[in-house]
RNA sequence: GAGUGAUUAGCUCAGCUGGUUAGAGCGCCACGUUGACAUCGUGGAGGUCGUAGGUUCGAGUCCUAUAUUGCUCACCA
């Protein structure tokens, strides 16, 4: 029998190994009709955050729900070998052990990162067995897996073919610390203290000069050019002519270029083709230079000078501030602030670098998605649905994706060189002296083949047929960019269709006080100690019901708390029941001549699982997890529970508890699986041997009744519960019955029995609640203080005044629906009847 | 600079296509251990829904402006 206090960790202990084992997470069976998500892979760097907790208790709530509801479920696991992040991971942790991973073999390397993975994939599938995730794990993938590899060098190929893949010299965002490309997405801008730096570049032949304002000095050694406008009559004339660049005492040109902006700074520019992507493109235009003057570490080359070569690119300003002003060429320092992009991975600036690169190009696959979403059949639908206006906004202003790596962590770019030939292909080409490309594919380029290359593209078979497009989708608006947008466009493009029907949105996880969950914060929360101190199940609830859809998440463990609590609330009522229907077989269960109390929680159970239903159709988690706490706690436990006391040898109550409780903890199931499946196991008759593969309940029309007796029998129960305590009633009185109604729940409820009879006291008082009126006596000194009855009078007063006010206001009845008018002509005919009564009591 | 959210009770949040006297949890106050639960029960206090206009018979909800704040994107060398 249960215990009196729910014990989550004896609760959650054994069951998911008893699923798993037993197939429930399976799916497959093709009579019913699919239903697929894929989980979004979670990097092998590490642990599971609380992020991930919410992501995948979304997604597990809906795959059990779709189960339940009779689907073939299949919720498809797999992680992600995430770049950079891992190799970043990884060559820590070799450096930690003495190792310098950059002097290793690329081989010998490689095998240190795939223990590194089946380690941290090791945790990964621990924590999501406790949290409680239904995942078939006979479909699992890892994104460097041979069949999505193979999809990797398909896509790359075919792009290739068709032109949209190019190799080409851009300038591109280099991390200097991990030395590799990064795409836009992977730079985070950040405002630092900076300055700018006011120059003289001197005049060929002439003590005149012009001031060029910089806020990287440092890069002079790789200027080529000094740009004016063309239109700027300070400098015109200068055009054509040279300046001599500081320190290098070399001359470069003047050239006149409308990236110059003559309303800015000194409206000079120094440009820099090689370190800057607006020089680049100016540089472009004039035919000019483009001096590369950093290595790939950031340090400077041997351009800048044997003073410079090999300094690091910080010290190098400093020193070349220091010697500019020793020259007089420095004219002042102007403190700013401005905005500088980091290393989304390692946190250094980045550094803008020509460099050549393989890319994307992104217009045509970027069109093809708008075109698409302007279709209803076949867009993607997000939801909340102004997520949608995010995608659209990057399609169009998305410029050309670099996506080669300079990294060993990845998908080997398909590409091979003999000389000036190049060979791209799925297969290594024949013939001697092919070197292939030694850089890798950016982490998203094969995630964004995931709803499709996990089942199993582009061999096609039954599994795309079946699941493909995926049902939905479920990640955070931060991820938008990175992986839904590419998603969709790979999935337009290479499957002709979306590759998910819908997107769930979900927010992201701050502490209490507002602030992202970080490691440099410290206030990062682990949700296997969340889990450790109140169950998966509270975690669950909490996570998913906590906010409306599209919202952050502000985390407070009290409230956590609050769902453990709301659990032993069910735990408890549960337990009454059990106690209540232990002998009840399966042939004794009857609903025939039901009890008004009964019909009255049947009814409101009906209310309470199709809202469920409609609000989780609807993906809004949080009004089906109000919905059914409102039911349980409200509805059940406080009312139906109390007034079942009273009959609980009838065996139409112990039916009605059995049928309710068994509807309850199916409908919270895929909220709460352990808590439920625990109670189920108890249940003295049950179809199933889980409740996970049982069925959804459903709402019954033939037991929904008119509860309004039941409502108004327990609106006077508060009435003169209100009452007794807002005038000190105390144990000891008497009463006596007013009306014919008829008094069986309200005697019941509030232990009226046995109080006709013995002293009546100095005092009384009428409680009236439309057709129920009970007269109190009992012993009070001061019976001046009684005031109830004129509170109510006063407030029915007013009400009546408002109502007839507004319904002789014939704007209001000629314009109004007339139910809604209807209904205000209804209640006040029921104030001014209940007012009567008080005035004559 | 552009786009997009938020602003409702002390705190954290709900509030669907506009409908009468705006809800919940936590916290607070009073009372209460009757055999599911004190991790509980009963009752209560507490909000002019950021501000100013407008549309409407009727606005937390729609429109305009504005303030504060968050996020995304783009940015000035």
């Amino acid at each position: 029998m249960l215990e009196t206090k729910y014990d989550h960790k004896r609760v959650e202990k054994g069951k998911y190994e008893n699923w798993k084992e037993k197939g429930y997470f399976k799916s497959g069976d093709t009579t019913k009709k699919p239903f697929c998500i894929v989980i979004p892979p979670p990097n092998v760097t590490g642990k599971l955050h609380l992020g991930h907790a919410w992501d995948t208790s979304i997604q597990d709530v809906l795959i059990r729900y779709k189960r339940m509801c009779g689907y073939d479920a299949l919720w498809l696991p797999g992680m992600d070998h995430a770049g950079i992040a891992t190799q970043a991971k990884v060559d820590r942790k070799l450096r930690e052990e003495g190792m310098d991973p950059r002097s290793m073999d690329r081989e010998e390397w490689l095998k240190k990162a795939w223990a590194w993975k089946d380690e941290y994939a090791s945790n990964i599938h621990d924590q999501w067995a406790t949290l409680g995730l239904s995942l078939d794990y006979t479909k699992e993938r890892f994104t460097l897996d041979e069949g999505l590899s193979e999809a990797v060098r398909k896509v790359f190929v075919h792009l290739y073919e068709e032109g949209l893949i190019y190799r080409g010299e851009r300038i591109i965002n280099w991390d200097p610390e991990a030395m590799t490309a990064l795409s836009n997405e992977e730079v985070i801008y950040k405002d630092v203290e900076g300055a700018f730096y006011h120059l003289k570049y001197f005049i060929e032949g002439s003590d005149e000069y012009l001031e060029v304002a910089t806020t990287r000095p440092e890069t002079l050694f790789g200027d080529t050019a000094v740009a004016v406008n063309p239109n700027d009559e300070r400098y015109k004339h200068l055009i054509g002519k040279n300046v001599i660049l500081p320190i290098l005492n070399e001359k470069i040109p003047v050239v006149g270029d409308e990236h110059a902006d003559m309303e800015f700074g000194t409206g000079v520019v120094k440009i820099t083709p090689a370190h800057d992507p607006n020089d680049f493109e100016v540089g472009n235009r004039h035919n000019l230079e483009r001096k590369i003057i950093m290595n790939p570490n950031g340090t400077m080359n041997a351009l800048c000078g044997e003073k410079y070569d090999g300094m690091d690119r910080f010290a190098c300003r400093e020193a070349v501030v220091k010697d500019l002003e020793e020259q007089g060429i420095l004219i002042r320092i102007e403190k700013i602030t401005h905005n500088v992009g980091h290393s989304e991975r390692t946190d250094v600036m980045v550094e803008p670098y020509l460099s050549k690169q393989w890319f994307v190009r992104m217009r045509p696959l970027a069109d093809a998605v708008l075109e698409n979403q302007k279709n209803k059949d076949t867009k993607v639908n997000f939801w909340p649905s102004r997520f949608e206006k995010i995608m659209n906004h990057w399609m169009e202003i998305t410029y050309d994706w670099c996506i080669s790596r300079q990294l060993w962590w990845g998908h080997r770019i398909p590409a091979w060189y003999r000389g000036e030939e190049v060979y791209v292909g799925v297969e290594e080409p024949k013939g001697e002296g092919w070197i292939q490309d030694e850089d890798v594919l950016d982490t998203w380029f094969s995630s964004a083949l995931w709803p499709f290359s996990t089942l199993g593209w582009p061999e096609g078979n039954e599994l795309i047929e079946r699941y493909y497009p995926n049902n939905c989708l479920v990640t955070g608006y931060d991820i938008i960019p990175f992986w839904v947008n590419r998603m969709t466009f790979q999935g337009l493009h290479f499957t002709g269709k979306r590759p998910f029907e819908d997107c769930i949105i979900h927010g992201l996880i701050r502490d209490k006080e507002g602030r992202k969950m970080s490691k440099s914060l410290g206030n990062g929360v682990d949700p296997m100690d969340v889990i450790e101190a109140y169950g998966a199940d509270a975690l669950r609830y909490y996570l998913t019901t906590e906010v409306s859809a599209g919202m952050d998440l502000k985390y407070d463990e009290d409230k956590v708390k609050s769902t453990w609590n709301f659990i032993n609330k069910l735990w408890n009522a549960s337990r009454f029941v059990l106690l209540n229907i232990e002998n009840l077989s399966e042939e004794e269960f009857t609903l025939d001549g039901l009890k008004e109390e009964d019909e009255w929680i049947l009814s409101k159970l009906n209310k309470a699982i199709s809202d469920t239903r409609k609000y989780l159709d609807k993906y809004e988690f949080n009004n089906a997890g109000a919905s059914l706490y409102n039911f349980i706690w409200n509805d059940f436990c406080d009312n139906y529970i109390e007034m079942a006391k009273f009959s609980a040898d009838d065996v139409v109550t112990k039916s009605t508890l059995y049928h309710v409780l068994s509807s309850v903890i199916r409908a919270i199931s895929p909220f709460m699986p352990y808590v439920s499946e625990e109670i189920y196991t108890m249940m003295p008759f049950k179809k199933c041997d889980s409740i996970m593969i049982d069925e959804y309940p459903t709402y019954s029309k033939e037991y929904d009744f008119d509860t309004k007796d039941v409502d108004d029998m327990l609106e006077f129960v508060r009435l003169f519960r209100t009452f007794k305590l807002e005038n000190g009633v105390g144990k000891e009185f008497y009463i006596e019955y007013n009306s014919k109604a008829h008094y069986r729940i309200i005697t019941n409820l509030l232990k009226l029995d046995g109080k006709t009879e013995g002293q009546k006291g100095n005092a009384s008082y009428d409680v009236i609640y439309k057709e129920y009126s009970i007269s109190v006596f009992f012993n009070k000194d001061d019976s001046s203080s009684i005031d109830a009855a004129k509170k109510r009078i006063s407030e029915l007063e007013d009400s009546i005044a408002r109502r007839k006010k507004l319904l002789s206001n014939e704007n209001y009845t000629s314009k109004a629906p007339q139910d809604i008018v209807l209904k205000d002509r209804q209640k006040l005919q029921e104030e001014e009847a209940e007012l009567e009564k008080l005035r004559t009591a």
